[in-house]
DNA sequence: CCATGCCATCGAATTTACCGATGGGCGTGA
DNA sequence: TCACGCCCATCGGTAAATTCGATGGCATGG
């Protein structure tokens, strides 16, 4: 069983297909035919049904297939382990909310980036969503996300905690006033987005239901928005700096219950920590305090 | 990264260079050397440290150790598992002590072997901390071994519970009067035994130690030699079976804290359970009662 | 009823792996 | 001190595996 049949399987096992697997893998059909070939000899099991339209997994194959991608993970994970020595090198991909990244991150990662000259960080902005899908995806070593997280695969480390604030026009004094008015607009930063869900239960638990949204790919733009009176949303409240505070944007506190959200790192747990990784980390809960 | 080069990798490390491994691998030196040589290319690092006496681990070759064993048991699993539909077949190989082997197994196994005639049975025997080995280095599926067993990787069923008893030959009718004997000897299986440590506690407890020892290897040249009255052993008391009940052998029960040993079934935990071990655990612990 | 997309097969071309021999370095023992 | 043994690196020729492109069968859909 060699590594690169089990790759080709797999392929073929995605693609739904031998001639679509080796176009993906710029070779021929009849190289692909030839492994798969090999490879279910080997086995002694048929891993594909053949058919006009394509090659579906047997049962064998499905049994097989989580394999291929333990091993891709495992051989993946076996270079980098070797090549790290210690010194934090190479690149570093890692997530986090947009939120996150303008309120806490910039200074961590100038003086992360000065600290570790010949670490190439990556920094990927989503939704908690997003970022724990690709985390296990092991596209990212590691994500700042909202918390709660609970996932088996995933091990999570509490950092910050933020209070979330409503932030409105400045015409509204307070959020009971603010929740009387009609044509009251949701403005959010993208679909998905924790706290967009986390708005709608605040006013839902208000009686307000099935307001009307605008999505707005920056923060900058949703403050802006806010500070026109096009609607309200839902930030951390440190999130409107001086800039802001000049009297265009009104913050209304929540509840403490309400208000409070936690931002954890999460990475998976059957992954390697790299030592760029490790550092990063460090560097991370020791700034926290700040 | 081919399995190859990580394999002939590990043998080189295992054996301490190139030329033995070549040995090992049925293949010339140059080639071990060429299989390295890449390995090392693609890595970027160097991975052993070559001298007159041989190639040494380098601390990146160290890293990688881990990952080619990993890999090695993956790309091992993923073909039983590929090759396992559900119904038990190919080779069960587990493991127990003498005494379970004989006192519970004999009607169990022959039963499944019976029941499931594809499977191609293997028992091993062995002390304990023997089985316990070959199940970690996974040369056993599993074993039947003396309790309490505490290892992370180690899965671990209780199935039964033996009464240990003192055996001597029928001149001493107590254990107080046995114990009284001048010229005591244990009479033990095999170095490193479970029984053995165990009755040496148990007589140290009471007093006596540095007895002589006799050592047989099968359980039948042992109970003879007890009825022969050259010794007192420490068994299971059922394993005395009506033929030597007719006098020849004394059974001195034993206070209960002292007297139990519970029999577990282990497993690696992190070791894919073949249908055929499936089969056999449903089969042993639905016997277990009679 | 032909065009399309799919997979199996085949033989030639190319790449890769293997082998055996050679050479250099460094201890060991005569 | 020198020859020997043991070790690894390197090299060129040969054997083997892989790749490629073409071909054919088959079923579907226009």
């Amino acid at each position: 069983m060699d590594t690169r049949d089990i790759a080709t399987f797999a392929t073929v096992a995605r693609l739904g297909g031998m001639g679509r697997a080796a176009r993906a893998l710029n070779t021929v059909q009849s190289n692909v035919t030839q492994r798969v070939r090999r490879l279910e000899e080997t086995l002694g099991v048929a891993l594909f049904e053949r058919s006009r339209s394509g090659a579906r997994l047997t049962a064998a194959g499905a049994r097989l297939m989580p394999y291929a991608d333990r091993l891709d993970a495992l051989l993946e994970e076996a270079g980098r382990a070797a090549r790290d020595d210690g010194a934090p090198r190479g690149i570093l991909a890692v997530g986090a909310l947009e939120t996150t990244a303008a309120l806490r991150l910039s200074p961590l990662l100038a003086s992360y980036v000065a600290a570790h000259p010949k670490v190439d960080l990556v920094l990927r902005t989503g939704t908690t969503a997003e970022l724990i899908e690709r985390v296990l995806a092991r596209e990212l070593e590691g994500a700042f996300v909202c918390g709660p997280v609970a996932h088996a695969d995933l091990a999570a480390t509490p950092l910050f905690e933020e209070e979330l604030a409503l932030l409105s026009a400045p015409a509204h004094r307070s959020v009971a006033e603010l929740l009387r008015q009609p044509d009251l607009r949701l403005i959010i930063l993208r679909a998905g987005c924790s706290y967009r869900q986390r708005l709608e239960e605040l006013l839902a638990r208000r009686g307000i239901v099935g307001l009307r949204r605008l999505e707005f790919g920056t923060l900058e733009a949703i403050l802006g928005a806010v500070a026109a009176g096009l609607g309200i949303t839902l930030m951390p409240r440190t999130l409107v700096g001086p800039g802001w505070r000049g009297g265009r944007i009104a913050v209304h506190r929540l509840p403490k219950a309400e208000a409070r959200v936690q931002t954890l790192f999460v990475r998976r747990r059957d992954m390697l920590c790299s030592s760029a990784l490790l550092a990063f980390q460090k560097h991370v809960s020791k700034g926290k305090t700040r």
